[in-house]
DNA sequence: CGCATATGGTTTGCATCACAAACTTGTTTG
DNA sequence: CAAACAAGTTTGTGATGCAAACCATATGCG
């Protein structure tokens, strides 16, 4: 028994907290550096740190680093994929969201 | 340094995406028992046995298990605090892809 | 100079937890 | 009676999110 689920399918990587946070506002502002980042999305360095990384692996941000004026300045930009993935996301939110009207017996 | 947080708090317990199935369904109607919710849902009978223990715990839902037809039937009803809370996380919802427009820096 | 403090991060250790798989309990079927 | 089925529950474990510790560089100051 296969257990169907062509439904709903939320992405774990992208629905977690710290990440939807992160990836929402990158949708909007496309760049960003790490301390602004961390300003909105309210985290802790630590954990932006991690989230970002896992974020690059996937592909979905592009991470660079430079130095200005004299600091560690990390310029962290959203991919094409990226951006695709979030906004695919925020439907399948809303699609969640509409099972609760309508709540059919298939 | 406290790491300021009162911008958008998501409660994991419901944001998993379990339990917001389950919620969510249950906001609209109310009470259904295990079968339906493996179904609207689609998660593994497991999974479904270990959340709604979950979400009793937390008073989100109120189970009740009796026999019908000789077999076990366990009815799940959603508690006040729990419509309330998965009203609450739809709202948080909704104010962080807001956060998308308006990127305010506060 | 030498030490403290700040800034901008990264790494590490641990505790949680979600999932799949195995198990349970009772029922129906052959 | 032995399978097979139905409706759940329990267990084992790998993944992972978080906080705290750590690192590197810069600047303030006595």
């Amino acid at each position: 028994m296969p257990e169907r689920n062509d439904e709903v399918v939320l992405d774990r990587l992208i629905h977690e907290p710290g990440r939807l946070a992160i990836l929402t506002v990158l949708s909007s502002v496309n760049a960003a550096d790490f301390v602004f980042l961390q300003r909105t999305t309210g985290l802790t360095k630590g954990n932006l740190s991690s989230h970002l990384t896992k974020l690059e692996q996937a592909g979905l941000v592009q991470i660079e680093k430079r130095f200005l004026h004299k600091k560690p300045n990390t310029n962290v930009a959203i991919t094409m994929t990226g951006k695709a993935r979030i906004a695919n996301h925020w439907e399948q939110l809303e699609h969640l969201k509409n099972l609760s009207e309508g709540a059919s017996r298939e």
